[in-house]
RNA sequence: GCGACCUUCGUCUAUCGGUUAGGACGGCUGCCUUUCACGCAGCAAAGAGGGGUUCGACUCCCCUAGGUCGCGCCA
């Protein structure tokens, strides 16, 4: 195996893990897998303001959670900062790079100069081929020196990358890049090329807010006399209006996905769908997804965030999903849903029997666990169980009188199961001439306290004899 | 302002010069039915605009419009 395939995922700490950086990892992580080579992760924490532990912690979690994992060790960018700086000097020692004494006000100045000339702002270069003598001057002057990458000023350079094709940028529109702060830190630039190469990452996938970068590190790369990785620059996610994601579009922690209600894997496939594509093929399973992805059909357009679809393929997951497992992921989410703690305090092996028994009527009226939950609570609920303005209509509006005469027909059943109950209750309704449902939907509002739930026969299975009888019981009295 | 990239049903997408422009979500009809769902059947819905190239353009080229991203001693 030669040339095995190494990709990185790289999210700087600064905030939760996105749903943006979600899809990227899982692009890299599907990459990797499709080629038997690894995914590696590294920690961008470089800006040690915004950096947070709270922030590693999030984007950790929630790559466990994604089931995305990485290769090794994470990598923290900012303990390799000698590294950097290093070949920073390494590089003022050859002349790729320059010292430059130029102060924040000064770059202020040249870019509002700049705009007010409607010209691009950019650095003029004033210090890049200053002699000695000058730089001596400053030096003892007491100024505080950046190196800066000697870009070169003529020609262009050229990005070829799998997805957006070759992309060319004329040499003159880009300026020398800081590579180490006057404090003698490295820059996001410099640590990026330096950590990929040393890292021996080979496939670089990122967002394509990275392009114009690409042109800025392959200058380094050419500087230090290293190959270039492959570039991918898949396009980003946008909100449903088009414009840039926003909290209110999906850009939320994966963290809030999982509160939300959505499964991992079904997260996972409708993220692979967003600006890729295998033929017609909507549903994959992880080995499936491994097996197709590949670079050549991401799309160059970027996509719109769409949770109705999202919805639609969580509850394809859940539907499909044996109930055992179901149940193990609902029971598993418990923590971070929101009603949760309800289920969870009152969870015993009674209780969880009547959850996978009631499972398989539950799972399909659910789009995600939130649903799942909910349509549940019929099971747990206290006694008197309270009334929907609607399941109370239809016990006040007639509703009553059939339960009053099913009552004892039910408290007589020698067998109770559905089968059996459903027997009693249609003879009851032939009887009277009524249809079933002017029957059944009675006995469900007291039963359930609504006026949808699974079908009534099972839940008078589930909840028992003694329970079901004792719902009955309380909605007769009045 | 400059630069890069993008533009097929409302949304995600297929199409790699010749198709009644296909699928999925969502929407709407209907069937099933004890409710709600599920399932099934069906319907509506698209090549941003304008020029070329070509026997023939969604597909290739140019322009326009719109959108996104980038232009820090942030990452």
């Amino acid at each position: 195996m030669k040339d095995a395939v190494v990709t990185r995922f790289a999210p700087s700490p600064t905030g939760f893990l996105h749903i943006g950086g979600a899809r990227t990892a899982l692009f890299n992580w599907l990459y990797a897998h499709h080629f038997g080579g690894k995914m590696l992760l590294r920690i961008e924490d470089t800006d040690r303001e915004r950096s947070t532990q709270a922030a590693i912690g999030a984007i950790i979690d929630g790559l466990q959670w994604l089931g995305l994992d990485w290769d090794g060790e994470p990598i923290f960018q900012f303990a390799r900062a000698a590294r950097h700086a290093e070949v920073a000097r390494q590089m003022l020692a050859e002349g790729k790079a320059y010292e430059c004494f130029a102060t924040a006000q000064e770059l202020t100045d040249m870019r509002e100069r700049a705009r007010a000339e409607k010209l691009p702002p950019r650095y003029d270069g004033r210090w890049r081929d200053r002699p000695a003598a000058d730089v001596e001057a400053a030096r003892t002057a007491g100024l505080k020196a950046v190196i800066r990458l000697k870009a070169p000023q003529d020609g262009e350079t050229i990005v070829e990358d799998r997805v957006q094709g070759r992309v060319v940028f004329p040499n003159k529109d880009l300026d020398d890049t800081v590579l180490l702060r006057s404090d003698g830190t490295p820059t996001y630039m410099l640590a990026v090329v330096v950590d990929d190469h040393d890292m021996g990452v080979t496939h670089i996938v990122r967002g394509d807010d990275h392009l114009t970068n690409a042109a800025r590190q392959t200058h380094i790369y050419q500087a230090m006399g290293w190959s270039v990785p492959v570039m991918a620059h898949i396009p980003l996610i946008h909100g449903s209006d088009g414009a840039k994601l926003s909290k209110r579009h999906g850009a939320l922690g994966v963290d809030a996905y999982r509160a939300l209600g959505y499964l991992p894997a079904a997260l996972r496939n409708y993220l692979v769908r967003l600006g890729w594509s295998a033929g017609d093929r909507e549903i994959f399973t992880t080995q499936e997804m491994i097996d197709a992805f590949d670079l050549p059909q991401i799309g160059r357009s970027p996509a719109r965030f769409d949770f109705a679809k999202l919805e639609n393929i969580n509850g394809l997951y859940m539907r499909a999903m044996p109930d055992d497992d179901l149940l193990k992921a609902l029971i598993d989410t418990l923590p971070h849903l929101e009603h949760g703690a309800a289920l969870a305090a009152k969870l015993d092996a009674s209780l969880l029997a009547q959850l996978r028994a009631a499972m398989p009527g539950l799972k399909e009226r659910a789009k995600t666990l939130v649903e799942l939950l909910d349509g549940a609570r019929y099971l747990y609920a206290d006694r008197p169980l309270p009334l929907e303005p609607k399941a109370k209509e239809l016990l006040d509006g007639g509703g009553r009188a059939h339960l009053v005469a099913l009552l004892p027909r039910l408290e007589s059943l020698s067998q109770w199961n559905a089968s059996a109950s459903e027997a009693i209750v249609r003879a009851y309704s032939e009887e009277i001439g009524a249809k079933l449902g002017q029957v059944a939907q009675p006995l469900r509002a007291a039963l359930t306290g609504r006026t949808t739930s699974p079908g009534v026969f099972d839940v008078l299975e589930t909840l028992g004899r003694e329970e079901s009888l004792s719902r009955l019981r309380d909605q007769t009295k009045n």
